[in-house]
DNA sequence: GAAAGATTGTTGTTGACGACAACAATTGAT
DNA sequence: ATCAATTGTTGTCGTCAACAACAATCTTTC
C-alpha cells in the first residue's frame, strides 16, 4: 500500500533535483507554496458542501467552547433538549427525530444518565422501551446550557450577521 | 459505568410497573412516542448549529451517493480540486488551505496517489516539502468529478431552491 | 392461542474525521 | 555553528455515522 511512497522520505538516497515550474494558479495569482493563504479555489467556492462543512466546523468549536464550563457538546445538548419539551419519549423516538442512530443514543443516553441529567424510566405500556425524563438536577442545568447556548447563538449571529443568520435558519427550515 | 443501567434489560427479574404519566409535549400535543415524527423541538428550531449540522449529513450522503461510482469522498474532491488549480502546492499549504490537519492529509493523500490521481514531487527548492500534482490521469478524472459534483450541487438546489442555494454561498463565502 | 414478523434497546465493528503529540529531516535565524 | 521553526510522517485518542447482530418484547396473522 503506497509503501514505497511512504518510505520516500526515509529511503530517499538520491533526491533528484526536480524543477518545480514555478506553479502558477488557474486564477492567474502565483503561489510559492509558503504562506498557504491566498489560494485559489476555483471550482470549490459555490460548492455548498464545502462552505457548509466549514461553517458546521467553526459553529461546533464555538458550541463546544462556549460550553466548555459545563462540559455538553452540542448533540447532548439537543437530546436534552428535546427530552426537556417532550418528557416520556422512546429512545427510537428521541433517535428519529434528532437523526441519530439509536445505537448512537444508548452511549449518549448513557453518559447523560451517569452524570445524572436523565432518568431512563421502563415504560408501562410496553417493555422494551423506556420512557425518557429529565431529572430534576437535569433541569436546572438545561436552564444554564440553553444560556449558554444562547450566548453562542450571538457568537454565530456576530460572525455571520444577525439577518444572515435569520435567513439562514429560514432556508435550512426543512432539516429541523 | 452505570453498570446497573446497561445490564437492567437483561437483569431485569422484577420489573415495576412504572406508570408513564402519558407525557404531554411542552408545545402541548400528545407524542405516544410511537411514531418518532411530529414532536416538538421547542428550543432547538432557531439553533443555527442544528440545522446546519443536519443540512451538512443531508448534504454529503448526498454527494457520496453521487459520486458513489467513482468512489470519491467530499474531502478527496476538495483536495483535487485545490491541486488541480494550483499545482506545485505543498501539504502544508493545502491543509491550510482546506482545513483539515497536515497529518490526515498524509493518508488523502497516500489513497490518491495509490489510484494514481495524485503524484507528491520532490521540492527542488525545499528538500522537506512535496510539489502536489494531478496525473494525467487524475486530470481527466478530476474533470468526471466537476461533473458529477455539479450533479450534486443540482441536487442541493432542488432541495432548498435555487434562489436559496445562491443565498447560502453567500452568506457563508467568509468560511471558504 | 400459537407462530411469524416487526420493533426496541443493546453490543460490537468499521471507517471517516478532527485533535493532539511526538519524531526525523530540513530550513532559517542568531 | 547552534538553536528554533517548519514539513512530512506516524501514532493515539475521542467523536461520529453506518451497519450488523442479538435478546426481549410487541404485533400481526392464521
Amino acid at each position: 500500500m503506497a509503501s514505497q511512497q511512504k518510505t520516500s522520505r526515509k529511503a530517499a538516497g538520491t533526491r533528484a533535483a526536480i524543477r518545480r515550474p514555478q506553479a502558477r494558479a488557474a486564477n492567474g495569482r502565483a503561489n510559492g507554496g509558503d504562506t498557504g493563504d491566498d489560494i485559489g479555489l476555483d471550482a470549490l467556492v459555490g460548492h455548498a458542501g464545502y462552505a457548509v462543512r466549514r461553517f458546521q466546523l467553526w459553529i461546533f468549536q464555538d458550541f463546544v467552547k462556549t460550553l466548555a464550563t459545563v462540559d455538553i457538546r452540542p448533540t447532548q445538548y439537543s437530546v436534552m433538549t428535546v427530552i426537556g419539551a417532550n418528557p416520556g419519549l422512546s429512545q427510537m423516538a428521541v433517535a428519529k427525530r434528532l437523526g441519530i442512530e439509536r445505537a448512537r443514543l444508548v452511549h449518549l443516553l448513557d453518559s447523560l444518565e451517569e452524570r445524572a441529567f436523565v432518568s431512563r424510566i421502563p415504560s408501562a405500556t410496553d417493555r422494551r422501551s423506556h420512557a425518557l425524563h429529565l431529572t430534576g438536577r437535569g433541569k436546572t442545568a438545561l436552564a444554564q446550557f440553553k444560556r449558554l447556548a444562547a450566548e453562542h447563538e450571538r457568537h454565530v449571529a456576530d460572525k455571520i450577521g444577525k439577518e444572515n443568520r435569520e435567513r439562514l435558519l429560514q432556508i435550512l427550515a426543512c432539516f429541523t
